[in-house]
DNA sequence: CGTGTAACTTACGGTTGTGTAGGTACGCGT
DNA sequence: ACGCGTACCTACACAACCGTAAGTTACACG
């Protein structure tokens, strides 16, 4: 018999149960995460989920929109102010930032989406983010001359820059991501035709 | 009563069924396919699939097994010759072909796969093909000065550019891959900073 | 010190999916 | 036409989940 849980007011109890979900999320994925686990991890019975959140949909729906609310806030915060060439360092070290210190979150973000429940296709997270990205650089195609319907193929690429190399860097956790992001940035601007033998390091931004 | 399957031979069968599991792996992923769709799609019953495949797991090595030699072949293909320049632009289209020809493996090439039985992580299966590209950087960067430790960076991101480019393109099928394959590679080649206000395109190469 | 309400639980029903045991029919070779 | 093996099926045992109903404990407040 497992013992009685420790009785919590309705919001802490919320709140700790999303961080768990969160948890069980990224380790699993949507599909093979269960209720059950999530629930024994928080040491509470099921019931409790379905009364906080009405299930696993809606379980999983509120931790998307924190990691959501919480990354893209991160970004547009990173690439307020500079240079393009520094807000483009600025974008690709906040996300790695991010990838570093929220491993979870951002393995949410990787793993796939469930299925619309009208029987849609699946859909990147991810998505979302270079969408946005890809606003911004429509208007900035628009002022330069370049034909702003390319725009999205450049948005994308970027983004996928990164989240790969976000990817790969959760499993070798080396070298410090001020470095892979100088790297990364310094090829998207420079090309890999006038690639910097050491790329140079952001100075620190002050907050 | 569902009527009795045609009579196929082993091998027939075998093939017919890895041909539905790929649809029904590409739409659903993994962990959300059932053998019963796979069976009833095939109009077979769900035993067959276990005489062939022994169960869901094997079933599924089969498949991506299948899926990145074809993949791997075609790119090997496309880079043993030319410039530097032109076996980028060469993979890259090479594996935006990939994406458009064959939706379907695309798709569970991009699709969470599986926990490896022992409790080990999720692994991208892509990342096998970036380890791939790593290789080859590695060893034009040490004869070229540059830092080979670097080189998975460089790898990553290229592969990130063009996977997460060829997720959006799958929505949108437009414009047609060669010229997305132009503009990544002038990004990728000539950086943000000299992007060409329209990409050349590659002439056709001869098979 | 009761009493009502918020917080949690045990218990059940139903569905879906995996894997296996044992039986049936088709059709080829002779 | 008659085996006989290959191909396939029905049926079952079992486990994991999701979701809900109904009951139980603890705490706050008069």
């Amino acid at each position: 018999m497992t013992v009685r849980a420790q009785r919590l007011p309705a919001t802490a109890r919320r709140a700790q149960l999303i961080d768990v979900a969160r948890v069980v999320f990224a380790k699993r994925g949507y599909e093979a995460a269960s209720l059950e686990e999530i629930a024994s991890k928080a040491k509470v019975s099921r019931p409790v989920l379905y009364e906080h959140f009405g299930g696993k949909e809606g379980l999983y729906a509120v931790v998307i929109d924190r990691e959501m609310e919480y990354l893209v806030r991160r970004m547009a915060e990173s690439i307020a102010t500079g240079a393009p060439r520094e807000r483009m360092e600025q974008a690709a070290l906040a996300f790695l930032v991010y990838v570093r210190d929220q491993p979870d979150g951002f393995a949410i973000l990787t793993h796939d989406a469930p299925m619309s429940s009208s029987g849609g296709t699946m859909s990147s997270l991810l998505n979302d983010v270079a969408e946005r990205v890809g606003d911004v650089f429509a208007s900035a195609f628009k002022d330069a001359g370049y034909d702003p319907k390319t725009a999205p193929i450049y948005a994308h690429a970027l983004v996928g820059m990164v989240t790969f190399v976000g990817q790969w860097w959760t499993d070798v956790r080396k070298p410090p991501v001020e470095e892979v992001a100088s790297h990364i940035s310094a090829l998207a601007w420079m090309g890999l035709r006038r690639l910097p033998k050491k790329p140079a390091r952001l100075p620190a931004k002050k907050a």
